[in-house]
DNA sequence: ATGTTAATTTGAACCTGTTATAATATTGTT
DNA sequence: AACAATATTATAACAGGTTCAAATTAACAT
C-alpha cells in the first residue's frame, strides 16, 4: 500500500480556483485548524492522546464539527497524513540507474520518513489497519498506484523482471509485505532498526521469485545481506 | 501468522488432571457459557453485534463477569477461536510427498476453514489486527511456529529451499503475506474466491525466490496458474 | 436593509468498552 | 455449623466515538 502525500496523490488542490465564498472559506479554515490540532496532539501525546473532545477543544470548535467536516476520527488521522508534504520532494530525487535498485531506494525513502516521525506515522498506520469502516480508498488511489507500477514496469522493460509475471499482482504482493512489516513495527514486534532490513529481505525474496535469471545474483546478495543485519540486530537486542 | 486451535497450540488442556473443585468448575462453566454466547452472537449479528452488555445477558451473567474471566472483549473473541477444534484433524491428513506441495496444501486447508465460516473468522482476524493492546502472543506461540517451521525445514532438507536463506525469516515473510491477504478479505477488498489464488501466488513468488534452481519450474507454473485464476475472477466480477 | 432559505455549528444526548464499589452468594476449612 | 476466603452480582460511573434535534449563521432575493 505505502502511503503518499497530497501532492503525489493530487486530491487536496484546495489552494486553486473556486469562488470560495465566506462559507467555504470558513469551512476550510476550520478544517485546517482541526488538522493542525490533531497533528499537535498526536505529536505530544501519541496515538492514545488523540481524543475527539480534546481535539475539538484545542481546535476551538464544537465536538460535532470534526464529524461534519471529516466524518470520523479515522478520517481525521488520514487527513493529517494527506497534509504532510515531504514524499514528493524525496521521491523526485530517485536517481538509481538499476531498475531494481530504484525500487529498493524508493522503499528505503518511505521507511526513513516513517521512522523519523514515529508518533505521527504509527498513529496513521494504526488507522490504516482499522477494519471497522472502509476509508482505505483514501490511501489506495490511482496516482499512488501509478508510481509503484511505474517502477515495476521499468524493471520489466529493462529485462530485470520476467514478462510472464503479472505486474499488478507483483505490486500487490510487495505491498502486502510492506503493510504487515509496518503493522509489526506499530505494535512493537519489530524494532525500528529492523524495519529496513526486514522490508529489503522480503522485497528481495519476492523480486527474486519474479526476476529473470541474470538478475538473481544481486537479489541473492541482498537477501543474505539483510539476513545478516537482522541477525545482528537480534543479537544486540537479546 | 496463521491461527490454530487449542489442540494444536496445546494451551487449553482443561479437560485433564487438576482437582477442579466446585469453585473452579463453576468458573469453567461460566467461561464456557460466555464463549458459546459470544460465538452465537458473532454468527447471528456479525462482528458489530457483539456488545458486552448483550453478551453478558445472553450468557446469563453480570456485565463484570466476562471481564473477570477473560479480561477484555478482544480476549473473548480470541477465546472463541481457541475453542474451535478443526485444524488438528485436517492438518494431520497432510500427505503430500513434495515438500513444497505440503506447504501449499497446509495453506489451502487453512483458507478453506476460514472461508467456510466467514462471520467467526472475519471477526477473529479483525481482532488480530487490532493495534490497541498486545494479545497477539495468544496466537503467536511456540507450537504454531513449530508447525510451519517444520514444513519449511523439511523443504530445506529435501533440497527444495536453499540452505543460505534464513528459515525463520522466510517463515515470517510468508506469514506477512498471509496476514495481509486475510486483512484484505476481512475488509472486502479481496473477494472470497480470490483468497486462495492470491495466497498461492504470493507464496509461490516468495518460495521461488528462496528455492534451489531445480525446484523453480513447478513454482513458476503455480505463479502463472494463480495469475490466470485471479484474472478470471476479476473478469467475472467486473 | 430585511426576510427567507439552506447549510453548519452546537450542546446534549446515546452507545460503546471498561473499571470501581459495595453487597451478596458460594466454596473450602475448621 | 460457623468462619474466612473468594467470586459474582448489581449498580454506577468513566471516557471514548458518534449522532441528532435545535439554534445559529451565511447566502441570496427582494
Amino acid at each position: 500500500m505505502t502511503l503518499m502525500n497530497a501532492e503525489m496523490i493530487g486530491e487536496l488542490d484546495e489552494d486553486a480556483e473556486a469562488p470560495l465564498g465566506r462559507r467555504e472559506a470558513g469551512k476550510a479554515e476550520r478544517r485546517q485548524r482541526i488538522i493542525r490540532a490533531a497533528r499537535e496532539l498526536i505529536r505530544e501525546t501519541g496515538n492514545a492522546g488523540l481524543s475527539m473532545r480534546v481535539l475539538a477543544a484545542r481546535a476551538g470548535v464544537s465536538l460535532a464539527t470534526p464529524y461534519n467536516l471529516f466524518g470520523s476520527k479515522r478520517a481525521i488521522v488520514l487527513a493529517v497524513l494527506q497534509d504532510v508534504r515531504e514524499f514528493h520532494d524525496r521521491f523526485s530525487h530517485l536517481r538509481a540507474t538499476d531498475p531494481l535498485e530504484r525500487i529498493f531506494s524508493a522503499v528505503d525513502i518511505q521507511i526513513e520518513i516513517y521512522l523519523a516521525d514515529p508518533a505521527i506515522y504509527k498513529t496513521m498506520w494504526a488507522a490504516v489497519f482499522d477494519t471497522s469502516d472502509d476509508l482505505r480508498a483514501t490511501l489506495w488511489n490511482a496516482k499512488r498506484d501509478a508510481f509503484w507500477r511505474g517502477l515495476i514496469a521499468a524493471a520489466v522493460e529493462a529485462g530485470a523482471i520476467g514478462r510472464e509475471v503479472s505486474q499488478e499482482w507483483l505490486q500487490r504482493q510487495l505491498d502486502h509485505l510492506f503493510r504487515c512489516i509496518m503493522l509489526d513495527w506499530v505494535v512493537g514486534i519489530l524494532p525500528p532498526e529492523a524495519v529496513g532490513p526486514a522490508t529489503q529481505h522480503g522485497y528481495a525474496l519476492m523480486l527474486k521469485g519474479a526476476c529473470t535469471p541474470e538478475w538473481s545474483g544481486p537479489l541473492t546478495a541482498r537477501i543474505l545481506g539483510s539476513q545478516l543485519r537482522l541477525d545482528l540486530i537480534r543479537r544486540a537486542g537479546a
